[in-house]
RNA sequence: GGGUGAUUAGCUCAGUUGGCUAGAGCAUCUCGUUUACACCGAGAGGGUCGGGGGUUCGAGUCCCUCAUCACCCACCA
């Protein structure tokens, strides 16, 4: 015997990757129809987690079932630098070492994460590979090649040349921990309980006064109006009058705004455009002055000097405890609203006046949610289509300025003596350029990194010249996670429009979360995150690429379970011994090309084969992983191991299990590859020859009357069992009055059923089976056999309850005239079967009482 | 405030256009060492498909409603 009893993943999975990548087996074929899949780029510095061996388990898993069916197949590998999820790592280890941003110049600090994350980029690729990854890595593409910056600003520069780009002075999300501005999405919003503050606001002639309710009483001292709705009777005849902002007492006036909802709070609204973006926008509709008293160190500025320097949360209290002396303070309410925080060092996100970079989205969307609406993308689970419809629909402009050092610099350039001149330039690397005799200025800012990866499934693949482009664009498949449809799916789409003008893929898949076995979302504080690698090392590649898909379902989050893996890791070492048992049969017979099915078994296992490929095929072409494994594990286990292997040790058809070996190493490679190479490696039934390269075929001829027949020998078998357990009986004999079906099968139903011998006898003395149309007992004393009687009675009863239920269902008028006639066929069929069935116990019932 | 998904066996989940007695894996229990495999074999038990209503000859599946849970979006001062 070649192999060990059980497999070993760890001592095969290395030498098999190597041989893989020596062979060229990644590489597109050139050959057949292109398809093609881009990684989405995982974090370059970052360790791996569940959900890229997830993302890698179905990806691969689509790409090796695609060679197979002889496509022309592209796998992009690529990573990420992540700009702001790097820089924070980064920044947080300087803290560490007792270091800060500030001791270090951009270029200086650009060098520095560069270096860093080279040195963990190469540990990600090595574990790609322990999972199993089969792309083309001379293909491989980072975020921050050549190639794909050229293309961002490429980008950039027709967005800018076409208006699609604009700088403002406008408010963006700032955390002040982190110095950077965010895009809307980006900010983490979180019910809060705080306070609903009413202030008393004094008119400035003296003739009264206004309640404003806020819940962010620090910023009334940069208040520029105070607002109600125009059809606000109380306030009506206040419109006009003027306020004397208390602790300042700057006059600012009241004006009506149809935003102001006159339900809620007072009724009355302090606008403070520089820190709020519905003020903001009151502010622009009315002309107001933008008094910024926050400034990005999350500081007081600007206001009375008893303020100054504060941080919010002490200004806050300040201001509130002397209104509160002056008496403006009317009463406090508790309030539950939303806060927006950053998420990675959940400061709360301030909104700061700013200027940025932005692009007018809105164009980009309309053409996307066009090309949405009339399906022109595939989308699994296909809810998704309509929600990220409606995201679009309601997408405001995007922010792409950041204030960190790890990204793309932004290539624009401010004209020195003139601030409304922007230029672009390509010239990063220099701080100044001259320009037409004028001086320009680099804009210090990266872009934002998904600005970048929004032109990643053209950019890796050298659009607009590149054979790669020409050949694999669109896409067919981007498969994510559903978490990054907003952020990442919807602008490559909007970007893939604009850019080539045509939809950047055909297909959508998005896999949901894994959660930790409770439910709860995996996260590093909570100490509850699971390392892939791990998973491999314990269980093996496969067994953890089986385990992790087996209850995928796309879009939908669902706990980790390591029992799937468990048995992910038997079911490989199953196959592993249907290997070991059929080498060991075939000896130096290894001939597969011609099968000859004999035996009843014989057909019906290439029935169950052909329909199980067929099943295999049609559930991975939609993308429903957990039944095509599914279907593969009861294949092999089932039918293969169980049944066909078992039956075939009275005779074995030798070149029929060595072509059923090979089928099933085939069926079964996109899900456990590495074993399945290792297997038919080590056969080396053929010289130099890569599974991983072999197509799908069609399932040898058989005999489909024969292949039923098989069905009574389960059956018999079944029953035969069912008696001897019930009576703690053994080496009976099954007896018949020589039928030829009983002769035929003879040798395989007194091995299954574990019997003494299958006779040829005279109608005699004993059982006699009841679940087989053919006639036949089994030598046991009647006597004996009474004590079978209560089994039989339980049978005798299920059958009855049967039949008056298929006797009901055919004496309803409307079943018989409404259900289609196939519908009631099949009912009268059942109704003749079981009736058949029903007699034969009762025959047996009255040879016990008597 | 808006949206999405979920609720099926003790646990984790399938159940594709409504149609055999609602399935699987794990767990539990019984029996078993038989030319690969105890990471095994043969079996068994376990479900009023979240509640209520409706459509239909027929509903886990379609419609309405209620409840619970989860997630996402949002500029409610």
């Amino acid at each position: 015997m070649k192999l060990p009893k059980t497999y070993q993943p760890s001592e095969h999975e290395d030498s098999i990757y190597a041989l893989w990548e020596k062979s060229g087996a990644f590489q597109p074929s050139g050959k057949g129809k292109p398809y093609s899949i881009v990684m989405p780029p995982p974090n370059a510095n970052a360790n791996l987690h569940l959900g890229h061996g997830l993302t890698l388990a179905i990806e691969d898993i689509l790409i090796r079932y695609h060679r197979q069916k002889g496509e022309n197949v592209l796998f992009v590998p690529g990573a990420d630098h992540a700009g702001f999820e790097t820089w924070v790592v980064y920044e947080k280890k300087l803290v560490q070492e007792g270091k800060s941003r500030f001791d270090f110049s951009r270029e200086e600090l650009y060098k520095q994460i560069w270096d860093f994350v080279a040195k963990n980029k190469d540990n990600y690729e090595r574990q790609f590979r322990q999972l199993g990854a089969s792309p083309d890595w001379r293909h491989y593409v980072y975020t921050l090649d050549d190639k794909i910056v050229k293309r961002a600003y490429a980008t950039f520069k027709k967005m800018f040349k076409e208006g699609r780009i604009y700088r403002a002075e406008k408010l963006v999300n700032f955390c002040t921990y982190h110095g950077t501005g965010f895009a809307d999405i980006e900010v983490a919003h979180k019910e809060e309980q705080g306070h609903l503050w009413h202030i008393r606001y004094p008119l400035t002639d003296g003739s009264g006064e206004m309640v404003v309710a806020t819940t962010r009483p620090e910023t009334m001292l940069g208040d520029t109006a105070v607002a109600v709705n125009p059809g606000d009777k109380r306030y009506a005849k206040l419109v006009g009058k003027t306020i004397k902002l208390p602790l300042t007492h700057r006059e600012i006036p009241i004006l009506a705004d149809d935003f102001v909802d006159m339900e809620f709070g007072t009724g009355a609204v302090k606008v403070t455009p520089a820190h709020d973006p519905n003020d903001f926008e009151i502010g622009q509709r009315h002309d107001l002055p933008l008094i910024s008293v926050i400034s990005h160190e999350g500081k007081l500025v600007d206001v009375p000097e008893n303020y100054r320097g504060m941080s919010v949360e002490e200004g806050r209290q300040k201001i509130l405890a002397h209104l509160k002396e002056q008496g403006f303070l009317l009463k406090t309410e508790k309030h539950t609203h939303s806060v927006g925080h950053c998420y990675k060092c959940d400061t709360v996100i301030q909104p700061l006046l700013r200027e940025q970079w932005f692009i007018d989205v809105q164009p980009l969307a309309k053409r996307a949610i066009e090309q949405l609406k009339n399906k022109k993308i595939v989308f699994h689970p296909e809810s998704k289509r309509d929600q990220l419809i409606k995201y679009l629909e309601g997408l405001r402009d995007w922010n792409i300025s950041r204030q960190i050092a790890w990204g793309i610099p932004i290539p624009a350039f401010q004209n020195v003596d003139d601030s409304d001149d922007w230029i672009y330039d390509d010239r990063v690397k220099e701080e100044i350029i001259e320009v037409e005799g004028k001086t320009y200025r680099r804009d210090p800012d990266v872009f934002d990194t998904w600005f970048s990866s929004s032109s990643w499934p053209y950019a890796t693949i050298d659009y607009p010249d590149g054979d790669d482009f020409k050949t694999f664009y669109p896409l067919s498949v981007m498969e994510t996670a559903a978490d990054i449809l907003y952020p990442w799916v919807s602008r490559m789409i909007m970007f893939g429009l604009y850019v080539t003008d045509e939809i950047p893929f055909r297909e959508v898949y998005l896999h949901g979360l894994i959660q930790d076995e409770h439910g709860q979302k995996m996260s590093k504080s909570k100490g509850n995150v699971v390392n892939p690698i791990d998973k491999v090392k314990e269980y093996g590649s496969d067994a953890f690429r089986m385990g992790i898909i087996s209850d995928e379902s796309a879009g939908k989050n669902r706990p980790y379970d390591e029992s799937k893996l468990v048995g992910a890791r038997n079911f490989a070492n199953k196959l592993w011994n249907i290997t070991r048992y059929i080498e060991d049969v075939l000896g130096d017979e290894t001939a597969r090309e011609e099968t000859k099915p004999n035996t009843a078994a014989d057909h019906w296992i290439l029935s169950k084969l052909q329909q199980s490929q067929k099943k295999i095929c049609q559930d991975l072409d939609s993308y429903r992983f957990a039944e095509a494994y599914n279907t593969l594990y009861h294949f092999v286990w089932d039918d293969l191991a169980d049944w066909y292997i078992e039956a075939s040790k009275t005779d074995p058809n030798k070149p029929l299990l060595a072509y059923l070996l090979e089928k099933v190493l085939i069926l079964a490679h996109p899900f456990a590859p590495f074993l399945t190479e290792t297997i038919w490696q080590t056969l080396a039934w053929e010289n130099e020859s890569v599974l991983a390269v072999r197509v799908i075929k069609e399932t040898s001829p058989f005999d489909s009357k024969q292949a039923e027949e098989f069905g009574e020998v389960q059956a018999i078998v079944a029953e035969v069992r069912a008696i001897q357990r019930a009576l703690k009986v053994s080496g009976v004999t099954l007896q018949h009055d020589n039928i030829s079906f009983l002769n035929n099968n003879s040798g395989v139903i007194k091995r299954l059923a574990r019997l003494k011998s299958v006779a040829i006898a005279k109608k005699g003395s004993g059982i006699q089976l009841t679940g087989t149309k053919h006639a036949c007992w089994l030598n046991i004393e009647v006597s004996q056999a009474r004590k079978y009687a209560k089994e039989l009675s339980d049978k005798h009863e299920r059958q009855k309850a049967i039949i008056k239920q298929l006797e009901g269902r055919l004496a309803n008028k409307n079943y018989v005239e409404n259900a289609p006639g196939k519908i009631v066929d099949q009912t009268r069929q059942q109704l003749t079967e079981a009736k058949e069935l029903i007699s034969a116990i009762e025959t047996e019932q009255k040879r016990y009482a008597s």
